[in-house]
DNA sequence: AGCACGCCGACT
DNA sequence: GTCGGCGTGCTC
């Protein structure tokens, strides 16, 4: 009363609204304990408890002191970070994201931030120390409470260890009950900062004088003497004072047999060494190569200078630079350009391009103010990148899709390589964002730009660029002379009647796989499917392999004698006889990248062939492990999936040879014309980049006439625009207007059918027939037991408004989700969906 | 998403 | 009679 009011007010209580990293739509507002209130900041993590066993990490939204009305909120169990870790323009980014693609905001944190950033809390249990009736236990608890009396605590694994049930929860549950045990939680922060345990000397003895006096004071203590001696060895203080300040690492002691580890900690008591940690990075500290400008070719210039006056209007610039054109040194040259403004720069690229050369040569250039951010890197290494560039050491970023959630502060500019790249859409979990229509609202966000670059551009960005909305910038040179690669279509109708065909391979691939193996060049076959064969079939009675859980064939694999589903994962031993009749003549349908493999071993018996492909690599270095062999001429031929058509610069390669050509194109779907041209063009591009002489690309097809292929042979990017764009106008799909997929999903067929066909009759008074597909099954009906039923939406672009749109699709929703025999559904909604 | 609560079939 | 199945509803 008698002091001054502000400071009574400063002690208001604070309550703090919270994402938490689930998906619930709202936030959840805590109470901030009065110790914290000085300290708690927007952005940063908390713990909390939330339900009744959960303890979880948290971001503060909003800070205020409006107690709820409704409830009464919990206390923040512990702040995390004394200074934002989560930036107030990614807090807009996330509720942008949220927004556009229809989740929840807690989803979006959940993607965004690192498992290193999000704190796990295991429940463990330990004794009742108020614990009387031992004799109430059963043989199995009792088992479970002596193993504690050994432990201390002991966690559920343990437990379920111990008994050898599935379900331990009845178990506590009854030991809780009788009182013999109590639950904590145990919370853990999952990111370890690297450390390194120095040693140096203390301040009294720098001085030369003192160094003598210490040294012949320790005449009597040989092993101690010993320890100085090396020290000063590698840390000459007497030189030079200062070395001191950095210290010896300990490994140096503890490594030398001869020295006496006691007699370092005993120099360490007497107060002559002191010890101390330094946090360290996980990565490498490369220096930037000398600063000098890279020489560009006339037509890199050009280009540069292109984007450069683009961006005085535009946000957006999409580079088409034809495969080989040379984009990178452009990228290098921008990415120098917008480093020296001071500004930062995120470069992304698909998952499998980033392992890929342009990495190594990017840090070559950039040195250690390029951060990396790529799925095959640990938590740890994940949160460095975090938290290096909150704390300004990365200035550059490479990542892939999910590091537009990193917390840069003033983007300058945000490259989005190979831009067509389906895989930079999110399916699975939500938030199914496009990361390369994300940079472009984050540019905007942070008043820099995008650049869009592709060889083969989507049909979307080539659209907006033709209309003037991006700035376009073609380079259709190859650098340095190299020549476009010639194309031979092979028709394999008319091999199969000549009987020229050895099973896959077409005479003309044959010899020309020859040639090369003859002349120590290199060969790449693409075929774009895994596995041996895509089914197996009973040549008696037609059944053929099967998925038990969806509703496709089950691919056979070879090597593993298994069949394995791509959809669900699951696996079957290989049945000796047909199943269903007892047939042994159930033969292998189709192929894939193993069977092409395994044919070339018997074909080419001295060849050296490898595969590449998703179940080749699995493992964390095997990707790098099949480029480098090959890179180094240990491979004569490449066999493998899409995975060879990216990001990879081989000098050595003559050939590619393209399989099925005619199942890429002929695709179930109304991108495949586009998606076929992307992919035959950029595993073309694969061929010939030796300067002079040409490689060559051999497509096996039934239909050498069919247009597609002839554009492709071509290189008629433009020609293959120009038909599809007429097409996707005619009947209302993307660029012209914006998709939405909802999926409904229930075991039973006739409720997700029921379902799916009411939230269409919903949908349809207002948005009308031509805006509504379907509903109808997908390709793959069933999936891991549940049926699937799509209702596509397509809303024109200028005509309708998105947002509103899209709020009454998700009321529809939510009307139908309320419904009580229809609630046990399902539904995914898909906004821009591929 | 988890997790608890609650109501119906096969077993010590 | 219990154990355990998963449908339903809530979490500040």
């Amino acid at each position: 009363m008698l002091s001054s009011t502000s400071l009574f007010e400063e002690e208001t209580t604070l309550f703090a609204d919270l994402i938490l990293p689930v998906p619930i739509p709202s936030l959840f507002t805590y109470r901030v304990p009065r110790e914290m209130s000085s300290m708690i900041k927007v952005g940063a993590r908390v713990i909390v408890q939330f339900g009744q066993k959960r303890v979880i990490t948290a971001v503060v939204a909003q800070i205020h002191s409006n107690p709820p009305v409704k409830y009464q909120a919990k206390y923040i169990l512990e702040l995390l970070d004394d200074e934002p870790i989560v930036t107030a323009r990614q807090l807009d980014l996330f509720y942008w994201v949220a927004d556009y693609y229809l989740c929840n905001i807690g989803e979006v944190l959940n993607v965004a931030l690192p498992a290193g950033l999000k704190i796990t809390s295991q429940s463990r249990i330990q004794l009742n120390p108020e614990f009387e009736h031992e004799d109430l236990l059963t043989d199995e608890e009792r088992v479970v409470i002596d193993e504690i009396r050994k432990h201390q605590t002991l966690s559920y694994e343990e437990v379920e260890r111990l008994t050898a049930r599935t379900n331990i929860t009845k178990l506590i549950k009854s030991l809780v009950g009788k009182r013999a045990v109590i639950l904590f939680e145990e919370v853990k922060e999952r990111y370890k900062p690297k450390v390194v345990r120095k040693v140096r000397l203390a301040q009294g003895y720098l001085s030369n004088d003192a160094l003598v006096k210490l040294t012949s004071s320790l005449e009597k203590n040989p092993r101690q003497q010993e320890i100085l001696l090396k020290y000063l060895s590698f840390v000459p203080v007497y030189n030079n004072p200062d070395l001191n300040l950095g210290g010896l690492d300990k490994t140096v002691f503890s490594q030398d047999k001869s020295l006496s580890d006691a007699a370092l900690q005993t120099l360490v008591k007497k107060g002559i060494f002191e010890q101390f940690e330094i946090f360290i990075s996980r990565f490498d500290e490369i220096p930037a190569a000398a600063n000098g400008p890279i020489a560009l070719t006339e037509h890199q210039q050009e280009a540069s200078r292109q984007i450069h006056e683009h961006f005085q209007q535009k946000e957006v610039v999409l580079l088409h630079g034809i495969t080989g054109s040379g984009k990178t040194e452009v990228y290098i040259e921008m990415i120098r350009q917008v480093l020296a403004s001071g500004s930062q720069v995120l470069f992304l690229l698909p998952e499998i391009a980033l392992t890929a050369q342009i990495v190594v040569r990017l840090r070559k250039v950039f040195g250690d103010v390029m951060g990396i951010y790529h799925s095959k890197f640990s938590d740890n290494e994940r949160v460095e990148v975090w938290k290096g560039i909150l704390d300004g050491k990365f200035q550059f970023v490479v990542g892939v899709r999910s590091a537009i959630f990193l917390p840069f502060d003033n983007l300058g500019l945000i490259i989005v390589d190979e831009e067509h790249e389906t895989s930079y859409k999110q399916h699975d979990p939500a938030p199914r964002y496009n990361a390369r229509d994300v940079a472009v609202i984050l540019a905007y966000m942070h008043k820099g730009k995008t650049l869009l670059g592709s060889a083969t551009p989507s049909l979307e960005s080539y659209f907006h660029a033709k209309n003037g909305r991006y700035g376009l910038v073609e380079m259709k040179e190859r650098f340095g002379n190299a020549v476009l690669p010639a194309f031979e279509l092979i028709d394999i109708k008319k091999e199969k009647k000549s009987r020229k065909m050895k099973n896959e391979f077409s005479s003309v691939l044959l010899d020309h796989l020859r040639y090369n193996l003859e002349h120590k060049e290199q060969t790449i076959l693409f075929q774009n499917r895994r596995g041996y064969s895509p089914y197996l079939q009973c040549e008696e009675c037609n059944w053929i392999s099967q998925c038990t859980n969806c509703d496709v064939s089950l691919t056979y694999y070879m090597r593993m004698n298994e069949l394995r589903c791509h959809y669900c994962g699951h696996k079957e031993e290989v049945p000796r006889t047909c199943p269903n009749c007892g047939s042994i003549r159930v033969k292998t349908m189709g192929y894939g990248t193993e069977k092409i493999e395994d044919e070339l071993h018997v074909l080419f018996p001295e060849a050296r062939v490898q595969r590449m492909d998703l179940d080749t690599t699995r493992a964390k270095n095997a990707y790098q492990q099949i480029i480098q062999d090959f890179e180094e001429g240990g491979t004569d031929i490449l066999v493998g999936t899409q995975m060879v058509s990216k990001g990879l610069d081989f000098d050595n390669v003559s050939i590619v040879g393209i399989f099925d050509a005619d199942r890429i194109i002929h695709f179930p779907e109304f991108r495949a014309s586009e998606r076929a041209f992307q992919m035959l063009t950029q595993v073309s591009g694969r061929a010939g980049r030796r300067a002079g002489r040409p490689g060559k690309v051999l497509i096996q097809t039934n239909n050498p006439g069919q247009p597609l292929l002839e554009k492709v042979v071509n290189n008629d990017y433009e020609g293959m625009y120009e038909a599809e764009i007429a097409e996707r106008e005619k009947f209302g799909y993307p660029p012209f207007t914006r998709l939405i997929k909802v999926t409904v999903k229930h075991p039973d067929e006739q409720v997700s059918a029921k379902a799916a066909r009411a939230l269409a009759d919903k949908l349809l008074p207002n948005l009308g027939l031509s805006r509504v597909l379907g509903p109808q099954p997908p390709l793959v009906e069933r999936v891991r037991n549940q049926f699937l039923f799509d209702i596509l939406i397509k809303l024109e672009r200028e005509k309708i408004n998105f947002k509103a749109a899209k709020s009454f699709i998700q009321e529809k929703v939510t009307d139908i989700l309320t419904d009580k025999t229809l609630k046990s559904i399902q539904v995914v909604i898909d906004v821009d969906c591929l």
